[in-house]
DNA sequence: GTAACGTACAACCAAATGGTTGTAGATGGG
DNA sequence: CCCATCTACAACCATTTGGTTGTACGTTAC
């Protein structure tokens, strides 16, 4: 989960996701699009592929890659269980008055 | 949006969004939740008051910690945005055959 | 007024980040 | 084979992070 997050806070690496959707990029052709070096590049990559956030497909000497969609679902729903905090906190206070205890802590993912 | 995520990346500062969703508890009463000294978490509060997830609110000598759920929100949009990446890609597949252009670049908040 | 509490902020340090360059291993083409 | 391309990885550097301690300031209680 740190790992997810991090990898996202960085905008080159979220732009690098919106580009590698359609899994049809090299390495390479994605560094083209930076201003940066191939390495700083292949750094970014790595970071959202230890995220799970994107796979590495070889086709001859290229690795394609692509943005897993399952590994964004998964960031989106961490952050749907902080809100439905609030919608407990909300029940709490239109229905009832029991003691505070919703500690489920959902972090291990 | 680098500050939101980032802010985010941290297992410490995640559960205390968590913690501050009912803003009850000053910033001493978090600290003593977590094995680190007042000084740390204070820092810990910062970077979740900058990247806009808390808002602090004084009541006496204590200062009040409260999640800000617009900004637990935007980030669930940001990641939402790439989502309907996919869609369009299978719209795409499905519909038609258009040219790629949907560069929204939602990325300026 | 003074002590205790809660907070803020600075200085300092080890480790991680994000970038660079350089080198080396695979792969494909003439 | 030889060369160009794509990738991988190490070494290095400046900056940031996440933690510490110490000090100063405002507020509450006695």
């Amino acid at each position: 989960m740190d790992r997810l997050f991090h990898a996202l806070a960085d905008a080159t690496r979220r732009d690098m996701l919106r580009r590698c959707v359609r899994g049809e990029l090299s390495v390479s052709r994605l560094a083209a699009a930076y201003p940066m070096s191939f390495a700083a590049v292949q750094k970014h990559v790595t970071v959202l592929e230890r995220a799970g956030l994107v796979t590495k497909e070889r086709r001859g000497r290229e690795q394609l890659v692509r943005t897993d969609r399952d590994a964004v679902a998964r960031a989106r729903q961490a952050l749907d269980a902080l809100e439905s905090a609030w919608r407990a906190r909300v029940d709490r206070m239109t229905g009832l008055l029991s003691e505070e205890g919703g500690e489920d802590g959902s972090d291990t993912g």
